[in-house]
RNA sequence: UCCCCAGUAGCUCAGUCGGUAGAGCAAGUGGCUGUUAACCACUGGGUCCGCGGUUCGAGUCCGUGCUGGGGAGCCA
């Protein structure tokens, strides 16, 4: 018999009088001559209740189920006689893949998200993280989605990088050398001896290539691992995330913005729509306000800054800031928090940044002071998607290179979109975990990724 | 990397003025029951994070290390 999913049982019109679930027991409650057990088979959030009769020939075994065991339960779907869930299972039999032992460290009560980051391995049987990553599985389609419909390319971008500055933190390094031994023969430390005979590294950004991409099929993405090696010991960063670049062709700083407006908008929509059940845990037990601040922001446009305006109603703020406002030195986070959480108290587009503060591909505005990079900032969250108009003018881009001390020779095959029709572009960058942070209202980028890598930490 | 806070039973926590350790849940046993974080009774369970110091005596005070959390910087 085709073993039938809970989520799709619960939502059944009829009941039927055949019926094949495998899943874990969550919990089980014994009655005089019957035993309740409640199954999750991470299809869904809810259990489906089963009652399994006395007269079953393993009802002793039965009755020794722990938490966190396997089974396969058959028998009639039907109406439940109790309050609580309109169906359950009257099994004809339970078959017992596997005990859990007693030590199983998940109980029928609330666990502290420390203590399940320590058992990182255990923590998707938790209704929370079960959640957490049904919604995560759900996004990622509504991303391709989202650019499919729009006619976008899904570009799959080099994970191992050659190029030793792409402008984005500390690089993780790779090599097949031993450190202790690089080379058998005995000879020092070389380079040119290694896999790739250059440096190499695991990805900052998939952008340079994007443009590339952009350049030929149009409007692209990228959607992939990213990594930082940067010592970031925060609730917002983690040393390997997923991120999502888009880039766009024939596209100016206004159509990039519209983008990453209309993709949040997009994609909170789609959580609210299709994710109803496990969105409903994280208002009711994350955060009560997550769906006023949800709907708020489908609702309200996002506010359009000038980084200049920006300084101008920061100095003009009552109140008082640890470190000064002054044009050409980055916001601090405290001053984006007052402008998403209690100037505007709704997500704020700040864009036209000083050229000083930026990376050299950012396009160069007329004023020539400022460069058209914006940045879209969540309350509660900060940064969430950082983009900008790119440099298409050869002339341009090449003094900009020179300007931040950069070898150009590395970057000869990026020049060249440059010197053969270029056109002007733009893309972005949103960290997917950040996103998912502010679609659940979960505050700790570590409990919305499977097994989050930070400094000191890479167990399972 | 810097600043602040915390570490006590499997989990979540209490522990007063420095006087040799407590609760709820979990586990085990028994009872009751269409139950639903089931309920009731009993039982077992401790390197009080490690090391050093002060003291007659340290979970408690001091130093130091480790681990975890929050904030800052960096960013997505």
């Amino acid at each position: 018999m085709k073993r039938s999913k809970i989520h799709t049982l619960l939502q059944s019109t009829h009941p039927s009088d055949q019926v094949l679930i495998e899943g874990w027991v969550r919990t089980r409650r014994d009655s005089k001559d019957f035993s309740f057990i409640e199954i999750n088979d991470g299809s869904c959030l809810k259990n489906i209740q089963v009652i399994v009769q006395s007269s079953l020939p393993n009802y002793d075994d039965i009755q020794k189920l722990t938490t966190g065991s396997a089974v396969a339960v058959s028998g009639a779907l039907v109406t439940s006689q109790g309050k609580g869930q309109f169906w359950e299972i009257q099994a004809s039999d339970v078959a017992i893949i596997s005990l859990a032992s007693e030590s199983y460290p998940l109980q029928k009560k609330r666990h502290s998200d420390e203590f399940l980051r320590t058992i990182a391995h255990l923590r998707p049987r938790t209704n929370k993280y079960g959640a957490v990553f049904r919604i995560r599985s759900e996004l990622s389609y509504a991303i391709h989605r989202f650019f499919r419909d729009q006619g976008f390319y899904y570009i799959h971008t080099p994970i191992i990088t050659g190029s030793d500055c792409e402008g984005a933190g500390e690089m993780f390094r790779v090599t097949t050398l031993d450190p202790q031994h690089p080379l058998s023969n005995g000879h020092a430390f070389d380079i040119s001896r290694d896999f790739f005979g250059k440096e190499a590294s695991l990805t900052v950004s998939g952008q340079l290539s994007a443009e590339m991409f952009a350049l030929a099929l149009g409007d692209v993405y990228t959607f992939g691992p990213t990594f930082r090696a940067e010592n970031s010991n925060t609730r917002r960063h983690a040393a390997e995330f997923w991120m999502i670049e888009p880039e766009m062709a024939f596209c100016n700083l206004s159509g990039n913005m519209d983008m990453g407006e209309a993709f949040i908008r997009y994609l909170i929509d789609h959580a609210l729509c299709n994710c109803s059940e496990d969105m409903e845990l994280f208002g009711k037990f994350v955060d009560p306000s997550l769906m006023a601040t949800l709907n708020h922001i489908l609702s309200s446009e996002f506010v359009r800054l000038p980084y200049r305006e920006a300084v101008s109603i920061l100095s003009a703020a009552s109140q008082s800031f640890e470190y000064p406002v002054t044009f050409g030195t980055d916001l601090q986070s405290e001053h984006e928090k007052f402008l998403t959480d209690v100037y505007f108290k709704r997500p704020v587009i700040l864009y036209d940044y000083p050229k000083s503060i930026k990376p050299f591909y950012m396009r160069v505005n007329d004023d020539q002071q400022t460069v058209a990079a914006m940045d879209i900032l969540a309350p509660g969250i900060g940064e969430i998607i950082g983009g900008s108009q790119r440099e298409e003018r050869l002339e341009v881009l090449e003094a900009r290179m020179d300007e931040t001390g950069m070898n150009k020779a590395g970057y000869e095959w990026y020049l060249d979109s440059r010197r053969y029709g270029s056109v002007p572009h733009s893309g972005f960058g949103m960290g997917f975990e950040r996103l998912i942070m502010m679609i659940t209202g979960i505050t700790n980028i570590r409990d919305v990724i499977p097994f989050p890598r930070t400094p000191g930490n890479i167990e399972f």
